[in-house]
Order: structure tokens, then sequence, then C-alpha cells
DNA sequence: TCTGGGGTCCTAGGACCC
DNA sequence: TCTGGGGTCCTAGGACCC
């Protein structure tokens, strides 16, 4: 029996994803190194990782490290069906599902003990069902927070579980260096390492203001907590996405302006496309996990376009402009895009360019109700009264990002029905 | 180590407003 | 007219994650 309160939160994920999907749908590669993706590594199973073999190395680096490995190109639609058929497991396991990836969640079970029993036995049964039902290994920690979960699957790996007993939570953390604190990087990591802090148990004696003086307020604070067992997150079952993006490695080779035109062009499309369409229904991105309202919900429109360039020498930039108004208008965004790429053109001739890519952000659903708010006294109740409104119509309704109109003009907030 | 592709969040400065 | 404080939005860059 365990105690509502203590260990509630499950962090499950899938090992190796890839390359677990290409060993379950092809028997001759069970048990033998496989990498998914030429040029660059996106997974290798863990038999070419005990070769050294990693994810985001490059092709040709990782068949010397492992001349046996075998190399297979992704297949990313049989991964985004595996991923679905995983997240319905999930959310048969609890309602409250977070997905973090395609291949990644929070689930909270707390509250599931009357009919589901110790959450060591609701992760054992997940655990089993993904494998009899999904053919797929995957590894789950379970923790009192999000952090401890996610440290605990990680550690469990792979295709493993571990249960963080919360009287242990600071012996289980404290020795682990300081790059398994979710936020430290290569970069911040070197900085820790520089004033002398190499574990967790580091982190912890340093105060709080030794901590935000060398990485900054929001960083410096979320890791201090973290390093205290504090990570008060709760599972968050609606977010939503809030930009799309697509780019283009180009090599080394000189581009004319009319190909760079032209594959601006093409990238404008796809992510238009994308941004109109119901929200789970494109093949590569199981946005649903992501938003769970997708099923119901229309596309989406855009305020911000975010042109990125990479040069010849591999530094990169971005440049973005606003619209006006949030649109999913194909020819509206192609056109700031290329007055984007127009102003960076003299750079690019300069410098050459080995990458070019394309985010679209500022989301919002497009059967928002755009609500003009007056910037006064009236504001608050003008607000209320349009939320019953809507929820009257809908059910539910939930307050978007507000923006501005203009000077002295008032507000705009967009309404979002939240349908069933 | 000659470097993919998809994302998230934070910071900092300038413009602008009250 | 000058000065100050507080706030939002936009832009650019950077760190980090899978």
């Amino acid at each position: 029996m365990f105690v509502r309160g203590l260990a509630t939160i499950l962090h499950a994920d899938l090992d190796s994803f890839y390359a677990s999907v290409e060993q379950r749908d092809d028997p001759r590669l069970r048990g033998r190194p496989v990498v998914v993706g030429g040029g660059v590594v996106l997974a290798a199973s863990y038999e070419a990782r005990a070769h050294g073999v990693r994810t985001a190395m490059n092709g040709r680096q990782a068949r010397a490290l492992c001349p046996q490995a075998i190399v297979v190109p992704p297949r990313m639609a049989a991964y985004s069906e595996a991923s679905r058929r995983v997240f319905a497991l999930f959310r048969d396991t609890t309602p409250e599902v977070e997905g973090l990836s395609i291949d990644e969640a929070f689930l909270e079970i707390g509250g599931l003990a009357r009919i589901a029993g110790t959450p060591r036995e609701i992760a054992a049964r997940l655990r089993e069902r993904v494998a009899r039902e999904a053919g797929l290994p995957i590894s789950v920690g379970v923790a009192r927070t999000k952090f401890l979960a996610k440290v605990a699957s990680g550690a469990s790996k792979p295709d493993g579980l571990l249960v963080v007993d919360p009287a242990r939570e600071r012996e289980f953390l404290h020795p682990l260096p300081v790059r398994s604190l979710w936020g430290v990087g290569a970069v911040t990591a070197g900085r820790l390492h520089e004033v002398g802090v190499r574990t967790v148990a580091d982190v912890a004696a340093l105060g709080e203001a030794a901590l935000v003086s060398y990485l900054g307020p929001a960083a410096g604070r979320h890791l201090h907590a973290l390093a205290h067992l504090r990570d008060p997150r709760p599972v968050d079952t609606h977010r939503t996405r809030r930009s799309i993006g697509s780019q283009r490695a180009l090599g080394r080779r000189p581009r004319t302006d009319a190909e760079l035109d032209g594959i601006l062009a093409s990238t404008v499309d796809r992510l238009a496309r994308r941004l109109r369409a119901p929200r789970g229904s494109d093949r590569d991105e199981p946005d649903e996990t992501l938003d769970p309202l997708g099923a119901a919900g229309g596309g989406r429109v855009c305020r911000t376009v975010v042109l990125r360039v990479r040069f010849g020498d591999y530094a990169r930039i971005t440049r973005s402009h606003t619209l006006p108004v949030a649109t999913a208008h194909t020819p509206t965004i192609l056109s700031a895009a290329r007055r984007l790429l127009r102003d960076a053109l003299p750079d690019i001739h300069a410098r050459g360019i080995t990458l070019l890519g394309l985010s679209l952000t500022n989301l919002d659903r497009d059967d928002a109700l755009q609500l003009e708010l007056p910037l006064d006294a009236h504001a608050g109740p003008a607000l209320d009264t349009a939320l019953d409104a809507v929820r009257s119509r809908f059910g539910s309704a939930s307050v978007g990002r507000a923006s501005r109109l203009g000077h002295d003009e008032g507000l705009q907030v967009p309404l979002l029905p939240e349908h069933e």
C-alpha cells in the first residue's frame, strides 16, 4: 500500500527508440549493433553503444568505432506509429500524461493506489504491456517529483525499473555528477567545474545566491531547488506546441540565390501545411502527445517567422519578423521569409551558407475567439462575461496570451474553447 | 569530432508606453 | 522640461534536450 504524496510521478522512456523499432521489425537485427541514420547517428542500439557509438555522432566516426554495425535509414512513419501505440498504453494507465518527446512522457499515478496497486506494480505492469503490445523495451523511473523520476528512469536503463524511496532521495541524488541535473549541459557543467563543483552534493552545499551569480537567476534558482530535492512542477496534460520549424543542412558547395529561394519556398509550404492541418494528423510529428486537444482542435496560426542561417564557418544567426496579425496563409508567410532571406543575402554571399531553416512561432489556435478588451477598469468584467459566454457554448474555455492593440486601444485576448 | 533535425526556455537590449 | 520607475513587446543569441 502506498501513501498518497510519496512516489507518484512516473517517467517512462523508450530505450534507443528508433533502433529498438528497427530490431523489433527485422529479426535479423536483434542482438546486433544497429545504427539508425547514415550521415549522423540518430539512434544506436545498446550493442552499438557498447562500442562507443553515441547519438549525434557523425556516421564515419561511428563506422570506425564499430565496423560491424548495421546502418539503416530512418523510417519516421514507423516511429510515429510506434509512439502512438505506446502513448495509448500510457493513457490507458492514467489520463494524466505529459508527453516530452516522441519517446518519453511523465505520468501522474498518485491516486491510483486503490484501483491499480502500488507505484511499483503500476510501473511493472506498464513495462510489461509496452513489451508485449508494442514490442519495445522501456525504462521507468518513479519518484515524488518529475526531476527525480527522470533521473531514476535514466539510472535504470536499459530496460529497467527504479523506484526512488522518498526517504532515500538524498542518498540517491547527491553522489551523481552535476551533468545529471536537468538543464546542466556542457557549458554549465564547465562553469561549475571551474569553481570546484562536480557532484549534486557540491551544488547543494552552495548557497542560492552563489549559484545565481554563476549561472543567472533562472538557472541558479532552478539548480538550487533541484539539488535540494525541490521540484514542484506538476504533470501538465495541457501543454501545447510553441513553435514548428524545419531546417536543411546544405553541405559546403556554393548555392545560387534562386536555389536558396526554392528551398525557402518549399520549407514555407511544408510548414504552413503543418500549421493548418488538424493536430495529430501529420505523419512525423505525434502532436497529440503534446496536445491532448489535438483531435478535436482546428489548425493553428503563427505570428512570428524566424529565418535560421548557418554560414560557411558554421557560425549561426537568426532573423525574425513578427506579423501584425496571426496567419497560416502560405503567401503571407513566404513573403515575410523572403524579406528576411533577402536581408541576409549580403552576409551569405560573403561567408557562404551551410544550413537554411525556418521556424514559425507565437502559435495560437485558429479557432480562438479574438476578444478585444479596453485597457481600463471594464476589462476584467468584460473578460468574465465573454468567458461565461464561451463556456456556455463549449463547456469550458481558457484564456490565451494577450497582445496589445496599438497604443491606447486595448488588448486582444484569445479565448480558447476546449472541446469535450 | 569537421558537425542532423526537431524542439524548449532564458537573457539582454532597445523601443515604446504610462 | 527634466527625471524616475515599472511594464510589455520585439529581436537576437545562447544553452539545453531528445
